[in-house]
DNA sequence: CGGTGTTGTCAACGCTGTTGACAACTTTGT
DNA sequence: ACAAAGTTGTCAACAGCGTTGACAACACCG
């Protein structure tokens, strides 16, 4: 560690702390793929270890601790988020961006959702992170908010998406049968009480059931816009 | 089990029932103030036991595992909830109500995070719960929404509050080193970073640091009580 | 009073994240 | 080139977790 700054960096040094970081990729690469396949809760030390045919214990050689690790599992996630979303077109209308951004963090945790619910309401602080916030922030600033307002709304567009699709994404890494429960919770309790105790829910029983999580999170993202559109257009 | 539908309800079995059901109450009081003190992590099956004096497997009897005790501790603080939100005034805007309700679930959040963190994604099916979807389906009806409308922006709203309420909860519940790390996450990062690679990041570091999480909470609220105003008003 | 079902205890299983000692190997300094 | 220093990986082990099954003590029913 002392030696990162010494004045001399050896080419041999330069290629051993290559070498380190390439393993790290691949530790992250498998954890990835590992907690998709086989979701949060099998996402264990001694089961990644297993993966890359390494002793468990040999991961506390590149991670602080199993925090660390999904950290940068989930920038890692993001990554990828990211290069799907790709270039912003020239001409397009922040909002769309926007949309777009939404529509791509909700199948994050669709696709992921062993990563996204153990660190949706976290920072990594990792590179993907910052390019992420930097995309979300500059769209914003496009639509004329002042600087506050920008902020302001980038957070409330940040903090609602990550915590609704968490809510999915968490919801996901249960056992199945808790899901299914979970689902039938209307008919399941509504259906079958007296009328007189639940009446409003008694009586929007079909709508309870019909309506998908995706038409919610659609709804709130935009919400969130038509209110920055109206600061914005307020304050011009 | 067989007897609770038998023809003959004995006043002896009443007794025991009550005693469990009595039993019951007190483990999901104690589970909720244990974990209120010592956070989600204290909440161990071996410790609520040496705190109820009593050994971690007899808690078997009473909940078919860890996860119903804790739906159960989670259907209390929401009882809580309920309390402290009232009676609805007479004649109270809709749109008030709704307020007084996500303030109520921001407050549970921030003094039962534990709790809040364990389960937020989650639905208990207990009478507390039931009873805080009756009233906000209520007072969403009032509004004038379809009944398909009103269902709508009640899950937008209940996933929003609980959502957003569920980050800052899951975050309360980590080691308090790392929330440090994460409120200073700004700081930390941007300001110590060539001036060209996140400029608009860069540019808002103020804003980005004074913001607060209430705040943000409440503009979310607030934006999508307005778009439920403004589609109430449209179908008029 | 004997049979039956409930309540609580105890030991144990398999799993978790994590630590510290120790060996094998690489790179560095002289 | 050779010893010193540092890195990488293995192994055994610890403390803790949720949970199960066997067994004793007790309360209640007929």
């Amino acid at each position: 560690m002392a030696k990162d700054t010494a004045r001399a960096t050896t080419p041999a040094r330069t290629t051993r702390r290559e070498r380190k970081g390439l393993q790290q990729e691949a530790a992250v690469k498998a954890a990835f793929e590992l907690a998709q396949r086989d979701g949060a809760a099998g996402l264990t030390m001694r089961r990644l270890g297993e993966e890359l045919k390494v002793d468990a214990t040999t991961l506390y050689r590149l991670f602080r601790d199993k925090d660390e690790l999904l950290l940068a599992v989930y920038d890692h996630a993001t990554a990828v988020e990211l290069e799907e979303i790709g270039e912003v077109p020239e001409g397009e209308h922040w909002q769309d961006t926007l949309r777009r951004i939404a529509d791509r963090i909700w199948a994050t945790a669709v696709r992921s959702p062993a990563i996204a619910a153990l660190t949706f309401a976290r920072t990594t602080g990792g590179p993907a992170e910052r390019r992420m916030v930097e995309l979300i922030l500059e769209t914003f600033a496009r639509s004329g908010l002042s600087r506050e307002a920008t902020v302001r709304y980038y957070r409330a567009f940040a903090d609602a998406t990550l915590g609704l699709a968490g809510q999915v994404a968490v919801l996901a890494t249960l056992d199945p049968e808790i899901q299914a429960k979970d689902a039938a919770s209307w008919t399941r309790i509504y259906a079958h009480l007296p009328d007189g105790e639940y009446p409003t829910a008694r009586a929007h029983i079909a709508e309870l059931t019909g309506i998908d999580r995706r038409t919610i999170y659609d709804l709130v993202v935009e919400a969130v816009l038509a209110a920055a559109e109206r600061e914005s257009a307020e304050s011009a």
